[in-house]
DNA sequence: ACATGTTGGTTCATTTTTGAACCACTGGAA
DNA sequence: TTCCAGTGGTTCAAAAATGAACCAACATGT
């Protein structure tokens, strides 16, 4: 957690960029200076000071005001997202987290990208305004115990970290293919047909769920670690894949293959550190975020038949 | 842009935080002290002085170390985002940039996330994994000039703002309805049938659209300031509805409404500020959407047959 | 031409922050 | 026990940051 963070990062003095966003804004150190209730000698030498640790220059100084340098803007977004953060951090201190605003930060994996569950973050958006949601896509089950994360959405059959998760729904799995190659399956066991699936160890076919499935005289010919492109790979006509069910019945042009039905696979989980129940915005998005999709379980669980 | 901000925001020294975050990694004082290079009688006055002005412990000191406290937890993830931040500006700063990393905050109405642009967002983070990539979900435009947003992804006609704007290309609409209400359609002009539109103008029914479409004598029911629910109520039946054809194409249960051909539509823009061109990571972002999305064309630009 | 109200820059006495040294205390090892 | 290596806390002289006042330069309107 150290070491990939640059030596120079302890160099600067984060209250710096304080100063600099006030500059920014305002366009003159004295109108910063006021915004932030200081003297505009002190905006000044801070500034001096933050240019130096930078070593260039941070905004052009002309009679009657400063304008940023091109290096300048390109930090500004930067110090606007730390000042947004901070701001966040003040509304917990101060408790005004009972009137929900501010940002969260949801991590999931790409695939539920193709889910229902966008449509969720949609509807929350609308419903709480002053409420920002930032997707963090990323397989990394990490972003949690980095704590970068406030929520994180995770596809798994046990949870096992020191946070608290809400099992949502246990899913089903199904497996899917395009339309046109669902017409050439007959019921016998996939003879001549072919697999998408996992980078798993190297067993060739003899994958014990390819011979376990409804499929077992398949052939596994694509190996790929990661399910996005297996859902559009399947779709294109490339063979059988294992999906589950929300996300297979959903992807255009994806049926669920003949001969079989769908089985018990993971759950969906709710994930957030304990320290997070209390606050308001978050308690309130996992609550509607939960309510959501248990409400649609059937999309979920899919029973035997669609 | 001020007046949402607490009064108190100005009541921080920023750089406490840093002291925070060192003793909260450490767990010792004069562990945190060495961390950023610091004497451990600063540390404790800086941490003095930050739960002073927070008016709370963030720490329970004990005989050998301090452990965080219920807010002390609360307040880590947010110093944590304050510190990556300032680790992606001091990379920008030291023109490490050359060797991609960071986080890239990328600003999207929610309906784009219905389109496969986010498929995109996913095998970028695949092929770039030290880049994180967030979504912030939402319809303000605003995003950008307040540079909270790297890039941000429009759906527009023109764009007039003083951003650096790539039309990636121009999309086709076309009405969409389900495929229980597709065979209701009849070549009469709609008569019957509803639609499903936007909170415009209380024209009823007359509205210069519904007149000059396809099906002119079908009533406007269902108005809806948000292209999600539109999607979805239309994919439940309710109606008849425009949509983006890379949108409606893709979306399950929508079909193409018969008796009807798309038409050319607004334009899917990619909009970032000129002072970001430079930076390696924004770059590698942009070019790798930009040629992805180009070379679906026909995905977007759907001709008069599909 | 001439005030006037800006701007950023500079100076210097004052205030604030800092670090070295010290203290008291604890827990484990010799 | 005795010692030692750790804690966090406190003190005080030295160092650094600050703000009021002043300066020169540039606009603008009279």
């Amino acid at each position: 957690m150290e070491s990939q963070m640059p030596r120079r990062l302890a160099a600067y003095d984060w209250d710096d960029l304080r100063f600099f966003l006030a500059v920014a804004r305002t366009g003159t150190l004295r109108g910063g200076a006021e915004s932030i209730q200081a003297n505009h000698a002190t905006v000044s030498r801070r500034l001096a000071a933050f240019e130096n640790a930078v070593e260039a220059r941070l905004f052009d100084r002309t009679k009657g005001g400063l304008r940023l340098t091109q290096l300048g803007e390109e930090l500004l977004p930067h110090a606007l997202r730390v000042e947004e953060e901070i701001a966040a951090a003040s509304r917990v201190v101060a408790g005004r987290d009972a009137r929900p605003a501010g940002p969260i930060y949801v991590s999931i994996p790409p695939f539920l990208a193709l889910s229902s569950i966008v449509d969720d973050f949609a509807e929350f958006g609308r419903q709480f305004e002053d409420i920002d949601i930032h997707l963090q896509v990323s397989n990394a089950f990490a972003d949690l115990e980095r704590r970068e994360a406030d929520v994180s959405i995770r596809y798994a059959y046990e949870v096992i970290d020191d946070v608290v998760g809400r099992r949502l729904v246990r899913c089903s799995k199904a497996v899917y293919c395009s339309a046109d190659y669902a017409v050439k399956i007959k019921d016998d066991g996939g003879d001549g047909l072919t697999w998408v699936g996992w980078n798993e160890a190297e067993g060739e076919t003899t994958a014990p769920w390819v011979i376990k499935g409804p499929f077992p005289n398949a052939r596994l010919r694509h190996r790929i670690n990661e399910a996005v492109p297996q859902v559009t790979l399947a779709a294109a006509g490339a063979g059988l894949t294992y999906l589950p069910c929300f996300i297979g019945d959903r992807y255009p042009g994806l049926v669920r293959a003949p001969y079989q039905k769908p089985v018990p696979d993971r759950s969906l989980w709710l994930l957030l550190h304990s320290d997070l129940r209390k606050t308001a915005r978050i308690r309130m998005f996992v609550d509607f975020l939960a309510h959501r999709i248990k409400s649609r379980k059937d999309e979920f669980v899919a029973g035997a038949t669609q």
